[in-house]
DNA sequence: TACTGATGGTCAGTATACTGATCAATATTG
DNA sequence: CAATATTGATCAGTATACTGACCATCAGTA
């Protein structure tokens, strides 16, 4: 019978548990409180300011209802602003603070450190190769979440 | 600057997060509802009869503090007997019940099938390098998580 | 054997994820 | 333009994950 730990779903699970770990260690050793959902969410507001939520969930492939948790911590740790737009009063415009930027400048080499830590079993062919795969994979499988990936509108 | 959605990490998320869509849907389809982790907890209680909960996971690398809502889970379904064991009155036996191996058994294609979902963007040669590599990295990284993956004790 | 340290299990608290519902506001269309 | 559909955001409820603490028990040692 097929070993639970050869399976490919398997597998997704323990790097990402890995990923995580690895990411938050990093973080936490240059002084920051951040998870790898509020980075993401919060470099991704810096690249397009003043976006709404339903737009930053597409673009990291984020579920909005979770998006919602998300921002409210990011507003509470004072990295991001969260407005009424005036276009569309149903939507909230999110904006990076100056905090929210000097953090993102800080905290920048820990992700990338964790990014390599994650990946030391493989040499560089090989990670690059894993990426490579995993964006493949990903793909094709992007519209069988509920949270898939979407450009941005205009 | 590296686009988030470029970095091991987030594509690890991101492969996750179809994977078990695509697992909980397949189960569904079949008329089941298991989620990755109770499957896989179940599979090994029925692969190692009165293993205590630690062990069980060691074997699929859980935190310990996750396994035991997850086993209240397959308890309250049916699928699975807690009882104290004998020889340490801190352990608890696992075992698996007559429902929890039809379970099992019947649900049995619909896992296998989401596998191959979850892979459908590449070729068979690339899903095997996938896995190999994953593989790879994660038993390179396997002390990093709080939930490294362990041998049977014995 | 009494003490100390380690271990199995649980719990409280926090942070993703997702289902499905709801509300307000905007778009669409007959 | 009124009825309908869609959309942005939130919420309640459930299921992982993890941190750190705790208790009962067991194991090793002085």
């Amino acid at each position: 019978m097929k070993d639970n730990n050869d399976m490919p779903g398997h597998l997704a699970r323990r790097f990402q548990q890995i990923a995580v770990a690895v990411f938050l260690a990093e973080v936490e050793d240059a002084g920051f409180d951040l998870t790898p959902v509020q980075y993401a969410a919060l470099a991704t507001i810096k690249a397009n300011p003043g976006l709404d939520q339903v737009t930053l969930a597409g673009l990291i492939a984020y579920d909005r209802t979770t998006i919602t948790g998300v921002i409210d911590r990011l507003v509470q740790k004072g990295l991001t602003e969260r407005r009424a737009s005036s276009r569309d009063r149903r939507a909230r415009e999110l904006e990076i603070t100056d905090e929210g930027r000097k953090t993102l400048r800080a905290i920048t080499p820990a992700v990338e450190a964790a990014q390599r830590i994650m990946l030391r079993g493989l040499t560089d062919k090989e990670a690059n190769e894993l990426t490579r795969l995993l964006r493949k994979a990903i793909a094709a499988g992007n519209e069988l979440s509920r949270a898939p990936l979407r450009e941005a509108p205009t």
